[in-house]
DNA sequence: CAAACGATCGGCT
DNA sequence: GCCGATCGTTTGC
């Protein structure tokens, strides 16, 4: 029987930089299955969460906020080279998480928009999730409380239960930030991944057709 | 300076 | 299914 040898935490499974610099498609799909990690108390050990759903976003469709190449304040970080985070508020209300992909000076992103906690997440951090998602037995639900995989189905329930807030963006993707990706644990539940048109974006006219929401779909095994 | 507008969510009909 | 919440960003006057 083979055994485990220690893991020095510098070769590590996380997601390098080159990985982002690539077509926002095929990253919108690539990190599906990949665990999101999340420092969000210090002296913790990091919420760690299996991306479920993403959609890709780029200048050169009507969805994005950064279309035609339009740099604002708020664009900027999508310009940058891919891999560091572009956090935004949406109506005003909840933060949402993307990732930015493609070249320097290309405007792309994608947003996570749900993830599943890992199976051997702690109750400590079961209980951090929940207290931010205000989700409480007594009245949530039993569907939902029951099923952790529901608690982050949204792109702000997520950034509400992992406290990712404005000062998460713009930075960079590796554990140093606090907020990084790892490669597929091995031994990972397969899936399959649905393609639909994205959510929300009904001002993107002909553009919310495209097919750049993906979804990971577990096989029964 | 004023006003419109959301890459959403939860509660209610 | 519909509707209101809520506020930073953006644009227009």
């Amino acid at each position: 029987m083979a055994r485990e040898l220690p893991t020095s935490p510098m070769a590590t499974n996380t997601l390098p930089r080159q990985s982002f610099e690539r077509d926002a498609l095929v990253v919108a799909r690539e990190l599906l299955g990949c665990v999101l990690c999340v420092a969000d108390r210090q002296h913790e050990p990091p919420l760690r969460l299996v991306v479920v759903e993403t959609e890709a976003y780029h200048q050169r469709e009507r969805g994005a906020h950064c279309f035609g190449g339009r740099r604002t304040k708020r664009t900027a970080p999508m310009f940058a080279a891919g891999g560091i985070t572009y956090v935004y508020l949406v109506y005003g209300m909840h933060w949402a998480l993307n990732v930015v992909v493609e070249a320097e000076e290309v405007g792309a992103a994608v947003l996570i928009r749900a993830a599943r906690p890992m199976p051997e997440t702690a109750p400590e951090a079961f209980a951090r999730i929940a207290a931010r998602r205000h989700l409480d037995a007594s009245k949530t639900p039993s569907q939902i409380w029951r099923d952790p995989g529901r608690w982050l189905d949204g792109p702000g329930k997520l950034c509400q239960g992992l406290a990712i807030e404005g000062r998460h963006n713009a930075l960079p993707l590796e554990p140093s930030s606090g907020v990084w990706f790892e490669r597929p644990p091995k031994g990972a539940q397969p899936f399959e991944i649905v393609a639909g048109p994205r959510v929300g974006i009904d001002y993107a006219g002909q553009d919310a057709a495209l097919p750049w929401r993906f979804r990971a779909v577990m096989v029964a095994a």
